[in-house]
RNA sequence: GGGCGAUUAGCUCAGUGGUAGAGCACUCGCUUCACACGCGAGGGGUCACAAGUUCAAACCUUGUAUCGCCCACCA
């Protein structure tokens, strides 16, 4: 098959995709192979590929195709994710735009309805990797919601529940007012806010008095004043309406007189003001503020627990969309239940969590404008000191956007520090190796501070919990209702849990749930532990840290044996990309401009330490012309007759090119064995874009061409021929990873017709070529080129046209170099333009002269030499060498340099200093035959 | 407040102790029969700053500055 003039690549792409897929060749039957295993993080089932995925799944594919090509039996695991807040907002969102809304269907037809929605416009992504060229396992392919896979992630709820390391809690979560749902710490953002700090006082009870006195930091007294009032500050003032106390630092001398005392609450029907007690606690900070704080523990995460601790009741003001609450018995009534609570009464967290102290006025308003009603209440009082405007931290959910509203409320918690214990030892042991190491610390930092993990969600969308409840609010957990009803005894009436757990919950499954457990299987066996898990590090917390957590716990064993991280792909400008801010850039349009193959050498040659990548779209079209240049390589090969190799193992080889380049291959494999090995995937990329570039097209392939005689072209030796085919064959394997459908294409486009290719690259072996560099050869190879080189390059510093051809005088050339010289008078003569080489010094000073290793190379010049410039020329050289020699000369004449350093730096400074010494004589010598 | 990372050529980035590198961009030359998405030849950097360790520092130590990210309960 006769390679095209133009490398055209969505013509191949698509063609060998689905050829790959329709033959199994991304999962060969491989049973008594070494497993090697990765899992594909599974996107959202609501997704398409964001340039991140691009990263990501290059990255991932590189090392499964590499492993195919090793032998092994690479199973790459793919699937998705069924993503619950984001699917459940996605199909809301649809039915928003027919007037419709969830609460118009039952629960069954709604979740039926994302089923539906997931079967038709789901998973456009998958279409999306395959262009990408991702080999992934499509016929197993996962989803978190099927049916196997559920039973996992019910297993683990009630396996965990009964082990005591999942419990139902009452506690303060975060709440999303828009999803109505709780949250995890993880979705929860902390973004800073222009907002205000109210100064309020609170009246001390039945219009006591106290002297306040401030004192600075010497004891000298700066004010002191009688006071009616505890001065407060917040910058929530409608949670004043669930003060349980107002807290004061226990060493806080300003207050002590008036701890233990009760002060109003300045807020409603002033008939009705609760009052609350001035507590000490060592929360509040006597340096802040006044040093006093409101304790209102069921909205706030500080006083939550300042409440805990001192058994302050804990007052709910707000609704499910953080609206003040309108539920409950009138105001008036409440607060004299509140009072009587107060005063020492019997209560339970379910008798306060009834009581809605909301006052009338203010019942059902939005929370912000609670604020501002409070705020003017206040004032109209007279109880307000100051307003102070101030940026303050304010906590949004990530994916709503709208401020978290803490709340108490009825959760099931994952006891995660227990978890995480044998998780962080797996990290510390090195039985997960996470690369790179620096983010070892992160992990361990998350890890040892890890909180409760909240794991169920108010919504519709996702795992349902498998979790009973009685009239009396007994909890009954089981795999199933008839389960629950059995642990229940018969008759008693059970209600099912409508909340559903965290999507991370079930992913933290993946690396075992999509291999068949709870069920004993063969993969399982095989591919757990997986050996590499590539994630971005913006999901370490998420799920990479969940997953070892899991993993561990019920596996035994690590998920994977290395954490591979990888950075964010930034815009051009170094932003973060993102939809809103529209400066994402679409890798499908990349793909369709440059190329797949493109794309994924760009992806891996910025992949470097996890740093992250900044889109430079210029260096995928330098990859684009790396491609192209590859394609016409190969083309030129054909047209000489060169074919595939059917060797492993390096041809047999006489010419010291072939032998040159031979060594250049092992070198390549070498450098590109050790790259993966240390997961440099920029090094890998550098290696091999240098070998196909410099060393193939620039140097090898110019050197085997075949002259022209008489204007017809020569014929190609046959030993440069085969080990021309065979080199051309290591570097489509090696490259193979990084562009599977360039060298899919080449490969077989390469192939002898009377031998054609017995499997495609991408399950040929990766190279072994066994053989070794040759130094004979590659010190002959490196004669030439330097000699061609520096003719070249005189020519274009001294404006003689670069087609000029020349005789070369060798006043009494090294043996050696009379023996290359023989052996490569035709790639001189075609390189170098070099006619012939003469033996014997030049009767002229219109000379121009290069020094190559031992030699001078003389050039006689008709006239046409500018002498001047050839001067210049030449003392630049000259002043470069005797810069390197005075350098090294100054280094060797330091004794303390000879006597400490090491032996070999020693030796290769006076190696060093030799040569350029010489050098630099020669060209000197040089320069006075210029007269 | 704690932690991490960055600072090297105009741009994007490699380089962890022994004479500063790549790609792109730039300059000059080339219709050399694989390739102008090309070929050849060049220019361009006191490696953020300061001090220290060392025979020797872009690289190790300490500090400073600037930028970025993550975590954290100052009302």
């Amino acid at each position: 098959m006769t390679i095209d003039k133009t490398f055209d690549p969505a013509a191949i792409e698509a063609k060998w995709y689905a050829h790959w897929e329709s033959t199994g060749a991304f999962r060969p039957e491989r049973l008594n192979a070494e497993p090697y295993t990765i899992v594909n993080p599974p996107p959202n089932v609501t997704g398409s590929l964001h340039i991140g995925h691009a990263l990501d799944n290059t990255l991932q594919d590189i090392l499964i195709r590499h492993a195919r090509m090793q032998g092994k039996d690479a199973l790459w695991v793919v699937g998705m994710d069924h993503a619950g807040i984001a699917t459940q907002m996605v199909v809301e969102r649809q039915m928003a735009e027919r007037q419709q809304k969830r609460t118009d269907f039952t629960r069954d037809e709604f979740v039926a309805k994302v089923w539906e929605w997931k079967e038709e416009s789901g998973g456009a992504i998958t279409g999306q990797l395959r262009r990408l060229g991702c080999s992934m396992d499509w016929e197993n392919e996962r989803f978190t919601m099927d049916e196997g896979f559920s039973k996992a992630v019910i297993k683990v709820f009630v396996d965990l529940y009964n082990q005591g390391l999942l419990y139902r809690d009452k506690r303060l979560v975060n709440w999303d007012p828009r999803f109505k749902s709780a949250i995890s710490d993880l979705e929860v953002e902390t973004r800073e806010v222009n907002g205000h700090m109210w100064h309020f006082k609170y009246p001390l009870a039945a219009g006591e008095t106290y002297t306040y006195v401030e004192r600075d930091a010497d004891g000298i007294v700066t004010l002191e004043e009688e006071r009616d009032y505890i001065a407060i500050a917040t910058t929530r003032p409608e949670t004043m309406l669930g003060d349980g106390a107002v807290a004061v630092h226990p060493g806080d001398e300003r207050y002590k007189q008036i701890v233990g005392k009760l002060c109003e609450i300045p807020v409603g029907p002033k008939e009705h003001r609760r009052l609350i007690p001035i507590i000490t606690d060592e929360y509040p900070d006597p340096d802040f503020g006044s040093g006093a704080v409101k304790i209102t523990g069921a909205h706030d995460q500080n006083d939550y627990g300042v409440a805990q601790r001192n058994n302050i009741p804990m007052y709910r003001l707000m609704d499910e969309v953080a609206s003040m609450r309108s539920d409950g018995v009138p105001y008036s009534e409440a607060a004299a239940q509140a009072k009587a609570i107060a005063a020492g009464g019997q209560w339970t967290a379910a008798d306060i969590d009834a009581l809605n102290l909301v006052p009338d006025a203010y019942r059902g308003l939005d929370r912000y404008e609670a604020r501002k009603r409070v705020v003017a209440d206040i004032d109209a009082d007279g109880l307000v000191i100051a307003v102070e405007s101030k940026t303050i931290q304010q906590p949004f959910g990530d994916r709503s956007g709208v401020v978290i509203e803490p709340m108490l409320t009825d959760q099931w918690y994952v006891d995660a520090k227990t978890l995480a214990a044998p998780a962080i030892e797996a990290v510390r042991s090195g039985a997960i190796n996470v690369v790179p190491k620096s983010w070892e610390k992160t992990y361990f930092n998350w890890m040892e501070n890890i909180q409760p993990w909240c794991v169920s969600r108010q919504l519709w969308w996702g795992h349902r919990i498998p979790a009973w409840f009685d009239k009396d609010g007994n909890i009954f957990v089981a795999e199933d209702e008839a389960g629950a009803q059995a642990l229940a005894g018969e008759g008693v009436e059970l209600t099912h849990d409508p909340d559903v757990l965290d999507t991370w919950f079930s992913s933290a499954l993946w690396p075992f749930g999509t291999l068949g457990w709870p069920a004993q299987t063969s993969e399982l066996d095989r591919h757990y532990p997986n050996d590499v898990l590539v994630s971005g590090f913006d999901i370490l917390f998420f799920w990479d840290a969940r997953m070892a957590m899991q993993g561990i716990h019920f596996m035994k064993e690590v998920p994977w044996k290395t954490l591979y991280l990888h950075g964010l792909v930034r815009a051009a400008d170094g932003s973060k990309m993102s939809k809103s801010k529209g400066n994402t850039v679409d890798p499908l349009g990349l793909i369709d401009q440059y190329g797949a193959d493109a794309l994924r050498f760009f992806m891996a040659a910025m992949e470097s330490q996890g740093r992250d990548i900044k889109m430079d779209e210029s260096r995928v079209a330098g990859y684009r012309n790396f491609a192209t240049k590859l394609w016409n390589a190969a083309r030129f090969a054909q047209s000489n007759g060169i074919g595939g190799s059917q060797s492993i193992s390096a041809p047999k080889a006489e010419l010291a090119v072939n032998r040159w380049i031979i060594g250049e291959v092992v070198e390549t494999v070498e450098k590109l064995n050790k790259a993966f090995a240390e997961f440099r995937f920029d090094g890998m990329a550098d290696v091999i874009y240098h070998m196909v570039f410099d060393q193939f097209c620039d140097w090898y392939l110019e050197l085997i061409k075949p002259a022209y005689v008489d204007g017809e072209k020569g014929e190609m030796d046959e030993e440069s021929k085969t080990v021309a085919g065979w080199v051309l064959d290591q570097i489509l394997v090696m490259l193979h990873p990084f562009m599977p459908f360039i060298t899919e294409e080449l490969w077989h486009a390469l192939s002898d017709p009377t031998h054609p290719r017995k499997y495609d690259i991408i399950h040929a072996k990766w190279p072994a070529p066994n053989a070794s560099a040759d130094r004979a050869a590659i010190d002959e190879v490196s004669w030439v080129i330097e000699t061609i080189s520096k003719t070249r390059s005189f020519k274009a510093e001294l404006n003689i046209p670069p087609g000029t051809r020349l005789t070369a005088n060798i006043a009494a050339p090294q043996v050696s170099t009379a023996a290359i010289i023989e052996r490569q008078a035709a790639a001189l003569s075609r390189l170098g333009r070099i006619d012939q080489f003469v033996y014997s010094s030049v009767d002229t000073n219109n000379v121009a002269q290069i020094v190559v290793g031992d030699d001078t190379i003389v050039y006689a010049l008709d006239g046409v030499i500018d002498l001047s410039a050839e001067r210049v020329r030449i003392n630049k050289a000259i002043e470069a060498a005797t810069k390197e020699r005075d350098a090294l000369a100054g280094r060797l004449s330091n004794a303390a340099f000879t006597e400490k350093a090491k032996p070999e730096a020693v030796e290769k400074a006076r190696a060093d200093h030799a040569e350029k010494a010489a050098e630099a004589e020669r060209l000197t010598a040089a320069l006075a035959r210029l007269g």
